[in-house]
DNA sequence: AAACAGTTTAACCGAATGGTCAAAAGTATT
DNA sequence: AATACTTTTGACCATTCGGTTAAACTGTTT
């Protein structure tokens, strides 16, 4: 059988995904994996040799998922105030659907910085953030932006989507104190932060 | 003996500390964090009886340490425009000291939502919040802020500062292929940061 | 229907890990 | 110097965990 094949290597990816992101590469256990896919533990190793290998493949696809979601940011069409509206607002929608996202690549960077310095090795940041100058070159003199503060500017905008869902476990218990909801929040953030960011680099 | 006493339990403390930031509470190893403290196993369990105790121990020693930061914004004294440049500056400057603390509190947030839950249960941030709004309440016709979107510019702030040292073994990376240096663009977040919030709150 | 190839399982294994224990070493008290 | 108390250690234990193996099951080919 061929149909079947696919079912279960899928079944064990979606668990391992979720356990993995749940739990970190060192808090998952291979049995809370099978469990979760409804199948064997030895048929997990069947299909993915070791807990490495497992992981490895769960990581890439997971870091490559959230990568590609800048893509947007390198293409031309849109004017600077809307391609960072666009931006924010498509990428905190990205979020909503992988929450547990961030925090889980903050982690495994972080618990071995390695891995994602081998991952990012062939790609050539030094064009792409050149081509996001080149291509807004005739709107720049409204904006406080230079090649020098770019990185300020790049990380500040990815900051503002990003770390609501990295610290949202904190954020939720501080705000269900102050009586706010973490969803209403989030769905407001898509304009806030846009708004906020294109006030403070207007000139 | 007395004096040796409390130098043995922070030894083992610091040891605790430096292994649970690293690899996390599920990755961390007794007989690591044994090594590291110079001592034998059994005697970590002779004065943290389990490793949930221990690390039960550094966790709530290290958020308090976090969360201790926080409090120059609940106090009078500064004009809201210094606050902010002074809150930023003091936390940019403690996270230098403290580079793998917030990944490790984020992490450790999302495998257990509940510790933080019970940590924070007894803080009322309503009446601190409330707090500044009446601190600035005489400054507050100069700048966009209510109580409504207080929570949108207090986690903006935060992100600003702490994202960076979440994810700085992935910024690292990428800083190094467009050849920027890490702690340069940390000194010079400092003011960036500061100057980019005030701009974007003005009226 | 027999041989074959891929899939799934139950049972098992060895190493790693958190934790214990009794004895040794060290320190203070008398 | 004898006693009593605390600290430190080496050896050990039980369990958990990643991984293996051989056999059973399923569908396909001949």
């Amino acid at each position: 059988m061929e149909g079947n094949d696919k079912l279960t290597e899928d079944k064990i990816f979606e668990a391992a995904t979720t356990v993995f992101e749940e739990q970190g590469m060192t808090g998952a256990r291979m049995q809370n994996i099978a469990d979760r896919a409804g199948i064997n533990k030895a048929l997990l190793h069947y299909y993915f040799r070791t807990k490495d290998q497992l992981f490895d493949a769960v990581f890439s696809k997971l870091a490559q998922k959230m990568f590609q979601k800048f893509s947007p940011i390198f293409e031309e069409n849109l004017s600077l105030e809307d391609k960072i509206r666009f931006f924010i607002k498509e990428h905190i929608n990205f979020l909503k659907e992988n929450p547990k996202l961030p925090g889980f690549i903050i982690h495994e960077i972080n618990r071995n910085p390695q891995r994602i310095k081998k991952m990012l090795r062939n790609v050539d940041f030094k064009i792409l953030w050149s081509a996001i100058l080149k291509h807004h070159s005739d709107e720049l003199g409204d904006y406080n932006i230079t090649e020098e503060n770019l990185p300020q500017i790049m990380t500040t905008i990815v900051s503002l989507t990003v770390f609501p869902f990295a610290a949202r476990g904190l954020i939720e218990v501080i705000f269900s104190n102050v009586g706010v909801d973490f969803d209403k929040y989030i769905e407001e953030r898509k304009e806030f932060a846009a708004e906020f960011v294109i006030k403070a680099i207007k000139k």
